[in-house]
DNA sequence: TATGAATGAGCATTCATTCAT
DNA sequence: GATGAATGAATGCTCATTCAT
């Protein structure tokens, strides 16, 4: 009686809050939308059905909660990357290797963001939340660039945003479509190995491409 | 048989069937398996449920079916690409502009190959029929790159199921998830000249690598 | 065999259509449109929810329909009321039993339009099949007032629409309202006897304002 | 004490009581009980759900201290109510027209009545608190009829309950069907004008009816 | 081959109510 | 006295599927 603040019986509303949030998230990765089944969340939260209603009000509320948690924790891993001190070589090496990281360890980020354009991005959209959470990584990345054509390591000026939208590309690509990947050609892209192989190309043409000196024929 | 031709022929098995499976492959590119609805593809199709069971047995069995036709079409595409005419880097840019180009005017592929990699490519794994539409592309481009290799166009030796699949990453995960970059980039990768130039980019980056000598320094 | 069209077995759309339509105005007439609950209408119509939603779209189109048929059903009852034959007092008569009969036989019509006032009409407004029921009553009884006072039976000019809406309110409320009634003066509306009293009595207070001579003091 | 009034006040016990009961009495006679919802009463009283449980025990409960609040409200006007200084004539033209008063200034009321009645009034019945509520309005109107006849005023004797319940149905029915009466009729029967005109026909009928002889004719 | 009728299980959501503080 | 958190049992409705003709 005295310790009031005892061990918590059953009232515990982040708590609550939080497994629904985890739950749904392992739901809406592994069905999407259309597929997750509200009251699997809610059993695999260990609560009832209306507790969802309760704190996120529908089922597509709880969806959006879902992406800005995600969003959030992305942008917040973004956030600590720090390339100013590095070589602009090295910063571009350690992007392409935090991003195949983040893509590797959180493949259930990719099947949202895949789900998420199926319905053409329209939870985005609507959440004010989630645009608000803006990366830092382009302004990095473009300064680094910048930094390599000064230093001379880098030959050419390349557009930032291209540049890093194949960057995410070509990691992306690997880990979101390894079943059918698998499937069709029989290497299994989880693999580290595999990984490693490929993802050590990959960052081979980036730099190859930075250092080469700029070609007409290149685009011919 | 003068009778069976008779003037009201409403009797179309072929084109039922056809009809089925042109409407299942715009509800199920849409809305993914689980989003889709039977009665919506009876619908479309101008048809009724039933028939779409007659034909299909199950929305999976129609599911099946749009999966196998669209991998059939992919594959017959590539068939009839020939590289061995050409030089090799004509070759290589032939090939990058085929993919960007099959990518682009068919988005409603990319929607089912994410869908299925969200089932964990349960069902291309179920299909026979799918499994038998090899591609060869990955054997023309190994060719390719050791014609490369041995004209000296091409400096190093690459793992021609890496190249080619990042070849394909490239392009897929810019139109792919063009609804979430536009949201968060502001570009609109479905605009020509946004393709045009992401796609020269990635090109440039390929051929760079493939020119450029191999350097231990590159994996660093 | 070769009596195909033996008693029907299962098939029987008209006869569902009828039985949802049935058990749902005894579900509406005794819970109204909230209370209602669609699987007790399914119950007691012997089929299931989904044949509702097959043949009326929905808990309200179902309620509409009702309406609509209940409207139907007071109509065609007062069309095959012909007053024209008879003496304007006799045919007035006549009327005022009409529509005690039709009140006394029909009490869930009453709930039904209590309810659909609850609702300030919104479902009779929303239905074109219901405005096109117009009952000729109004007329006819027009006609018979300018009959009573073209004889000189009746010495005043009435106006036909408020004669009419007092003429069924006075039976309406009291049926209407006979468990209220019963509870605070003691006397059952639905007894015969009560009836006839009561009925004579307002029979009585129309006749009466008829034949009597105009006069300022009433008014008063 | 000097802390119990202490500044911040949010205790109100009467105040919450008083609206909570304001809020149903709302939601009720536009719902109905079965349509009336929770937790909007709460929201429209400003307090919680489970204030409402606190002082009302349940729904119904609520439901019924709404009922004997309005019965309690109508006793009371009625009482105030005083036909004995008055002609006879003057007494029932009085109560006819606090009748209509009522009606027109309290639409709420009758949806309240309908609804009991559609539950066949089992909620009045299970009060005793409704049932103390005698109104003194029968007995008034009793003995006037009594003074009409004794002064020759009236020409017959008519019983006061039929009489009562008819003054009243005559202007509750034109009002609490008013939405489907214009629907149908085309007349808005809460315009001044209108009532003013119907209410005179139904006043003149009452007293055409006292003041004519009574005639067997009238009851044929 | 084609189709309207029928179905049961499941869907997201809301209900009035109670618990714990 | 007052409140946010929690709940189980519905509620209206939709699902993919099958039956009977």
């Amino acid at each position: 009686m005295s310790e009031a603040s005892a061990p918590l019986v059953k009232r515990d509303p982040e708590g609550t809050r939080r497994r629904i949030l985890a739950a749904a998230t392992e739901q809406f990765t592994s069905h999407g939308l259309a597929g997750a089944r509200v009251d699997a969340i809610a059993r695999a939260a260990d609560t009832n059905e209306r507790m969802l209603y309760y704190y996120y009000g529908s089922k597509e509320g709880l969806y959006v909660a879902v992406l800005e948690e995600m969003y959030a924790d992305y942008a917040s891993r973004e956030a600590g990357l720090d390339l100013a001190d590095l070589t602009p070589t090295a910063a571009i090496t350690l992007l392409a290797q935090t991003i195949w990281t983040y893509v590797r360890e959180n493949p259930g980020w990719l099947c949202l963001i895949n789900n998420e354009n199926l319905h053409q991005g329209r939870y985005v959209k609507g959440s004010g939340k989630v645009k608000q959470t803006i990366s830092p990584v382009v302004e990095m990345l473009r300064a680094t660039l910048a930094r390599g054509v000064a230093t001379g390591e880098f030959k050419r000026h390349v557009d930032a945003l291209n540049f890093c939208v194949t960057l995410v590309g070509m990691s992306f690509y690997v880990v979101s479509s390894r079943f059918t990947l698998e499937e069709f050609l029989g290497r299994n892209f989880m693999e580290q190995s595999a990984q490693d192989s490929i993802s050590n190309m990959q960052l081979g043409m980036v730099l190859a491409y930075l250092r080469a000196p700029s070609d007409p024929l290149d685009a011919s």
